[in-house]
DNA sequence: AGCTTATATGCAACTATTTGCATATGAACA
DNA sequence: TGTTCATATGCAAATAGTTGCATATAAGCT
């Protein structure tokens, strides 16, 4: 189970509270796991209680007290096995890859709308990743270790918003061009 | 939920057993989405509840019966208000792009295996969406209707493919780079 | 005679994820 | 003064998905 081993990954070098994690997802780590706050929290009291990250309680008087963790050396070495272990790809659940299946069964009209759609989100996400990239990122040949991971897993992150980008509009040129006949 | 608007594509046009329905998300459909023949037994059943579907036992001496559904005029209904529904982007949860993030905890040497591994499954899975396209769609530019949304579903399977192949040899020259400084 | 493969269906237990709700405070805004 | 936003944590219920097991027959292999 990759969340746990995100969540790891995440507090390694920094403690984090869940809510400091759910901003992760939210932002930045969120483009190649998605995880709400509800689950992080959850996930966070398992860990704890496998021993693979400790918790500490920072007191509060404006706000609620915030629980921080931080990663065990347990929790490295289960974050070290987990990678040695084979990986899965992931199984695909592509909602539109489904309706694009279904065309015929579906109008034409109904179909193009959600391309559309979902190439603007496609951009915009994209838009989003090229601006961390450019922002964390200025001399990709410096990098070495940790920010070399996070360089490169950023940019499968942004070929998969191109792909998305490029799907899309192979789909409705090829739609437009069939309609018109 | 898109797994039974999966399946009441695939039923639309002809009728398929729980069996049948598993072989065909082994197959080509499973390209798109992953279903385990426990869950589309299940999924059926309350398909055939909403009445989405009929059911119908086909009495067999040699094997089992086989229960064999088609899609009713309320199932297609169902499916059209799906498609018109705005669709969410599927949540990325791909456990090497998390490994890749947590490069630096890890091994290099553990994540290069593990890039050349997925490199080789999908090389092999784009081959057989690539024997496929040339099976099933010999000419493109003449498809319309069903044949054109499955066509294009499965341009976007080999995108997809094409992506971690692709992305997984960047990583790898780049850390074969690294490396020999 | 025993093993595997293919056909055919399904339950039970567990894990993962989503959705909705609940609580409490301070600051900014209208 | 009421509303919304940000901070901060979590429970409960439902849905979705995985893993393991169970059953039954016939064909082909060893």
């Amino acid at each position: 189970m990759a969340l746990a081993h995100a969540i790891l990954t995440a507090l390694t070098g920094e403690e984090l509270s869940g809510y400091d994690l759910a901003k992760r997802f939210d932002a930045s780590l969120g483009h190649f796991w998605k995880a709400s706050h509800q689950q992080i929290y959850k996930e966070l009291s398992k860990l704890e209680q496998r021993a693979l990250v400790d918790a500490r309680v920072i007191e509060q008087q404006a706000r609620p007290d915030r629980i921080v963790y931080s990663v065990t050396e347990a929790g490295r070495a289960n974050l070290r096995d987990w990678a040695a272990a084979p990986a899965k790809p992931a199984p695909v659940k592509e909602d539109l890859l489904v309706m694009c299946h279904a065309l015929g069964l579906i109008p034409a009209a109904t179909l193009r709308a959600q391309l559309m759609k979902r190439n603007a989100q496609a951009r915009e996400r994209l838009e989003t990743l090229e601006r961390l990239e450019a922002k964390l990122f200025p001399d990709p040949s410096a990098l070495k270790g940790r920010a070399l991971g996070q360089y490169l897993s950023l940019r499968g992150g942004l070929r998969y918003e191109r792909l998305w980008i490029e799907w899309t509009e192979e789909c409705s040129a090829t739609l437009d061009a069939r309609g018109k006949r």
